[in-house]
DNA sequence: ATGGCCATAGTGTATGGA
């Protein structure tokens, strides 16, 4: 099976960008962020009518996560229960067995905010919810997808030299990424071997994209019953180069 | 050249993103 993660940058402007992914791309299961919009503008029929089952948690203007399915969607939760919040970032589901999580970690603005606080604060409180959702899942498996706004390590960087210390670089967004990882989730991503200045991100400004000054900020991470069974995961940059792109390009991994 | 882009709300221009 193949699953994937994409922050969208508005589904509303990016439906037809999806759709056509979609078909190119015929993933079981699709993980989406950003896409700002509230629960009764979703485009539920749309993506029905692309053989898609479909969750969705929304909010005006800002986040907004779904995930999409070929197979049916059970034990939906919104939201992280240890964490009350009105901003929708975080959708769970059970398919196939699997536990899926789609996930919009906070961006956190600059380092000594309050964003920057809350960011952190909401990575300690999804550390323990999932925690105790690995025990839960052990078995069939549990996968965090998202757009977690954290360049893991200094190659994860188009400059790292720029980027040192700043947010989503800085030593204690990473130790809180780090910290996820030590519940046993592995980085889909670097299983593999990777093509050196791979990026997910690129800025809208200063043809960011086209001199690849990007940053690896949409993960994939694997329970160690999915981590057994992926074979491949690679970051698709094709719908970056569209007319009107989203700034985040897909993640795709492969399962047996 | 220290700012350039894009989406949203909403109709000016501010906020947020990363």
């Amino acid at each position: 099976m193949k699953i994937a993660t994409w922050n969208v940058n508005s589904l509303k402007v990016r439906l037809a960008h999806l759709l056509q992914w979609l078909e190119a791309n015929p993933v079981d299961v699709l993980c989406l962020q950003e896409t700002k919009l509230t629960d009764d503008k979703f485009p539920v029929s749309e993506i029905n009518s692309a053989g898609y089952q479909v969750a969705f948690s929304g909010q005006k203007t800002y986040n907004g996560v779904a995930i999409l399915s070929k197979l049916p969607l059970t034990d939906i939760v919104r939201n992280n229960p240890l964490f009350p919040d009105e901003q929708q970032r975080i959708l769970a589901a059970t398919i196939g067995g699997v536990r899926f999580i789609s996930a919009y970690v906070p961006n956190g603005q600059a380092v000594g905010t309050d964003k920057y606080a809350y960011k952190l604060a909401w990575l300690s409180a999804l550390r323990e919810w999932l925690a105790a959702e690995m025990r839960v899942h052990a078995e069939g498996g549990l996968a965090i997808l998202g757009d977690y706004n954290i360049a893991p390590e200094d190659r994860d960087v188009h400059d790292p030299v720029a980027w040192a210390g700043q947010v989503l670089c800085s030593d204690l967004e990473r130790a809180a990424l780090t910290a996820l990882a030590d519940l046993g989730l592995s980085d889909a991503f670097r299983l593999f071997e990777q093509a050196d200045k791979s990026f997910s991100w690129w800025d809208y400004r200063q043809l960011g994209y086209q001199k690849n000054k990007g940053l690896r900020i949409d993960h994939i991470l694997l329970s160690d019953a999915l981590k057994k069974r992926c074979t491949a995961c690679a970051i698709d940059r094709i719908p970056r180069k569209w007319e009107q792109p989203s700034d985040h390009a897909p993640v795709i991994a492969t399962l047996d």
